[in-house]
DNA sequence: ATAATAGTGTCTCTCAGACACTATTAA
DNA sequence: TTAATAGTGTCTGAGAGACACTATTAT
């Protein structure tokens, strides 16, 4: 294509580059994770050596949409292949990579790791690492990632407030307790257990599926997620006013 | 650049063409109306002759950001300087426009039209047309702007309902029973007065500037926006649950 | 029985909506 | 005074939070 003589002028300008980069979430021993990535000590690289999130270049010729090559990278780095996918926002401008002006589309992505699999690094992929959020964002990513991070971790938390996500940081089936946690472990506060009931079965996006024993006390409802394809907004926020 | 041999093999892939939309709202007699553009009809274009969102490939030479391309396109085609613009969303995929794989990053704008502007059009710019909300929709346009058009549309309404973003389609100073007006026309429905009332007023994104006369009755306290760089989010949605 | 956890009932407070009321202006 | 519009006060209902209560399980 780059050879290629066009009759329209327009396909003979010069063409940024074209990135996706995926903010992966995790909860791992109660935090709230991220997976990060180390860029290549190559020294022709940019950022050579910094921690940065997984994501790359567009391949025309593997990717038949941005949100393919979101799913792609997603895959090659956890293995997951059916996990919450979501567009987050785009940065596109002059100085954000030294290799010239380039657009990057962003994706958040929600995931369960299987047990132990937080430390098990994926054979022959670059160094990856999962880190806590706080930790992560007081490192100085490679590009404008940091950036990207604080935008993934804002959208995040601000969902959480009124919407079901964090059933899909969850292994199915789980247990109301289980997603109360899941819930404060985001938000960063606790939450009242009545309240917190009411408003999850109410939203009806669970489905009971048997019952799940817990190492001390009643046993408890299990939950699936009706449907894995999208996540339900409740009529009020968590906290109104804040 | 194209032409240039790089030491990185990431930077010889073929690159996607990027380009960025806008989804121009104004409210023009009552109504919620869009700004169209028709394609070129030359038959060498893709979409010749059709009705378009306004937009185009990203100059790198003349854009630092995506964000100021759409600022420009903007510009371009209504003059107006300083709207509310935000991005919308990006869709890139291999079958969206012929020409080849593209990315386009969508911003919608809302902005107010001086006076009669409505049926000016700019000299030496292709032919636009300003087209209420649902027309256009019933429209087939070129590439995948339909499907941009109805998740701006979707977008607005969504946000109209708790947060501020109608009083940026309207002219300084504007009385509170006419921004009422606004959102009951990008609503679709009617809202109560004493809730609509307390509900700005409380949520103090507003700062009274004098006194606006109208042509019968009680004249009203005239508003302008405190900061014109963010809309407030409120605390509720107009009508919980539904 | 006790500890631990799951799950429910009840009260209260806040706030949005309904709607009737008062206020100000021009003719 | 009347019509038209701006602006306010009061009641009610829905729903979230607080928190005490009951239920079920393993030891």
């Amino acid at each position: 294509m780059n050879k290629k003589i066009s009759t329209d002028p327009h396909l003979d300008f010069e063409r940024p580059l074209v990135t996706v980069d995926v903010v992966i979430f995790s909860v791992i021993d109660d935090k709230l994770a991220v997976l990060l990535v180390r860029r290549p000590d190559d020294e022709r690289e940019p950022f050579p050596g910094r921690w940065a999130l997984p994501g790359g270049f567009v391949d025309v010729n593997q990717d038949r949409s941005l949100q393919d090559c979101a799913a792609r990278k997603l895959r090659e780095k956890t293995g997951v292949k059916a996990p919450y996918l979501e567009q987050l926002a785009s940065w596109g401008d002059s100085g954000r990579d030294p290799r010239g002006w380039s657009v990057t589309s962003a994706y958040f992505a929600l995931i369960t790791l299987p047990v132990g699999q937080a430390e098990v690094p994926i054979a022959g992929a670059p160094e990856s690492q999962w880190v806590e959020v706080e930790e992560a964002r007081r490192k100085r990513l490679a590009f404008d990632h940091s950036q990207i991070l604080a935008a993934a971790v804002a959208r995040l938390r601000s969902k959480v407030e009124y919407t079901s996500l964090p059933a899909f940081l969850l292994t199915e089936p789980f247990t109301l307790p289980q997603l109360q946690q899941t819930y404060e472990v985001v938000l960063g506060r606790e939450v009242d257990k009545s309240a917190f009931r009411k408003r999850m079965l109410d939203a009806a996006f669970l489905e009971e599926v048997g019952v799940v024993d817990g190492v001390f006390g009643r046993a408890a409802t299990g939950y699936r997620i009706r449907d894995r394809d999208r996540a339900v907004t409740f009529p009020r926020m968590f906290k109104s006013g804040e």
